[in-house]
RNA sequence: GGAGAAAUACCCAAGCGGUUGAAGGGGUCGGUCUUGAAAACCGAUAGGGCGUGCAAGCGCCGCGGGGGUUCGAAUCCCUCUUUCUCCGCCA
């Protein structure tokens, strides 16, 4: 949520920055709604007073037999003038809370504005793997070797769906418990949320109102609570309705879990196998941040989920996203992409966001500041670290072999139980 | 899933319609004493949000969340959430 006030004091500049996002806002209505708020406020709180006082003077007129009754009526009289200006307070509220909820985050002031084809890829690992025989997709070379079964999945569940069988699964849970050694190794704090969060949960990470329909809701519970569509929206409300003290800032959270996603309508031919499906594994970096940690701890998290990527020997680039590119609730992103040959273009394995103040003042995540020990709103940011459902086709297709076995990358063997290559499977 | 109980400030806890602008205790902070510390004693300790004002300040809200009754609500009523106890079921 955007701060009310920042857009009162300057609302041709946040109109600008969300034009950048391909926003159209227009602030005349909140402007003359926002003044009439305030009016209505001081009236009511006047009359409110007097009520007080009136009702405080009770027991002492009371005690000198005094007319109370005629108290009583003056304060009936009171509140049935503040009625109306009240009920009108109520439903001005809720207009303006609607409209600034709504709102998306300003963009960062550096990004360029438009969407995906102004992203701009600022680093790259390695070169294209180039192959002396025809290369093979993901879904064949898996397939052949026996890694995910496709056809099982759709009659157990349905399209959209795949199901690691063997070593298939083995290599999926190497790369998570390779993920999860290294953010262990930078001291950040291991969690392992619910995956079924309440609506409030939405709401603080952004993704609600507006995006109610992209997630799976457990329709028969009461209240109903949603699949969470990454760890992030458990993560980002670790701390909701906290007020945090500043030096235990930045606060370093990762959490594993599978995400559970919609994503109606997305299909394309080209997708095929593990690259977009109903659930997918990943792992998730979260941090809290003060104001003025939060650009240090992006670029950390950037770098961190590009040193992951670097150690399985993938070829990757790093986009700075441009403005419109940025999801709803986040002031600026990089995206990882990595290579998938068969397909000759980069996928995206980790997502990396700064929200800024936008999801703590959602969730009223604050901390003290030390010097004026006054609160703020934090900061969060999250990256992921990595997701699997990319990473996995990538190996599979860059470290792929002429005769169609796949070589395991050297730091996924020790989480392989020694497994050093995947072979096809041989026909009987 | 069934039956019951509870939710009060950093923590424990009193309070059951009107000086409660929440007792008391612990903790924390400051002080006295002491070479220093402990103990003892004295003092301080509600936070958060909103409004108004140049400011000091003043006002509104606030005892799990929301709503209601009343001149007046921590206190009565409704509702939701969470926690605990017992039973059932189960990994």
């Amino acid at each position: 949520m955007l701060d009310l006030n920042r857009i009162r004091e300057n609302p041709e500049k946040v109109k600008e920055l969300l034009a950048r996002k391909g926003w159209e806002a227009d602030f005349t209505e909140l402007n003359i709604d926002f003044t009439r708020r305030s009016e209505l406020l001081v009236q009511i709180e006047t009359v409110k007073a007097e009520q007080n006082r009136l009702s405080a003077s009770v027991p002492a007129v009371k005690k000198q037999n005094g007319d109370i009754q005629a108290i009583f009526a003056k304060v009936r009289e009171l509140a049935a003038k503040n009625a109306a200006a009240e009920a009108e307070l109520k439903d001005l509220q809720a207009k303006i809370d609607r409209y600034v909820e709504a709102l998306p985050n300003t963009p960062d002031e550096d990004l360029l504005s438009g969407g995906k084809e102004n992203n701009q890829p600022i680093r790259t690992n390695l070169t294209k793997p180039v192959f002396a025989f025809p290369v093979k997709n993901h879904v064949e070379l898996c397939e052949a070797i026996g890694l995910i079964d496709y056809a099982r999945a759709a009659k157990i569940s349905g399209s959209g769906t795949w199901i690691y069988t063997n070593l298939g699964a083995q290599l999926e849970w190497a790369l998570l418990n390779f993920f999860i050694s290294e953010h262990l190794a930078d001291h950040y704090e291991f969690i392992l949320p619910p995956h079924l969060l309440n609506e409030d949960s939405g709401y603080t990470a952004g993704q609600f109102p507006k995006f109610r329909n992209d997630v799976f809701w457990l329709k028969g519970a009461d209240p109903e609570k949603f699949m969470l569509p990454t760890a992030e929206t458990a993560l980002v409300n670790l701390h909701r309705d906290e007020i945090l003290l500043e030096d235990d800032l930045p606060k370093k959270y990762f959490a594993y879990t599978p995400c559970y996603r919609q994503e109606a309508g997305s299909y394309r031919t080209e997708e095929r196998g593990m690259v977009r499906g109903y659930q997918f594994n990943k792992v998730e970096m979260v941090q809290y941040t003060t104001e003025e940690g939060s650009d240090a701890a992006f670029d950390e998290m950037v770098e961190k989920a590009e040193r992951i990527v670097r150690k399985l020997g993938l070829h990757f680039q790093t986009s700075k996203l441009a403005a419109g590119d940025c999801s709803h609730a986040m002031a600026r992103t990089f995206d990882i992409e990595v290579w998938i040959p068969s397909m000759g273009i980069f996928k995206e394995v980790s997502s990396a966001s700064n929200a800024r103040d936008y999801q703590a003042r959602r969730g009223k995540i604050r901390y003290r500041d030390k010097a004026t020990g006054k609160t703020k709103f934090c900061h969060t940011l999250n990256a992921s670290g990595l997701a699997t459902s990319r990473i996995f086709p990538a190996i599979i297709e860059q470290y792929q072999q002429a005769d169609g076995s796949v070589k395991v990358p050297d730091v996924l063997v020790p989480f392989m139980g020694g497994v050093t290559v995947l072979r096809p499977k041989t026909k009987k």
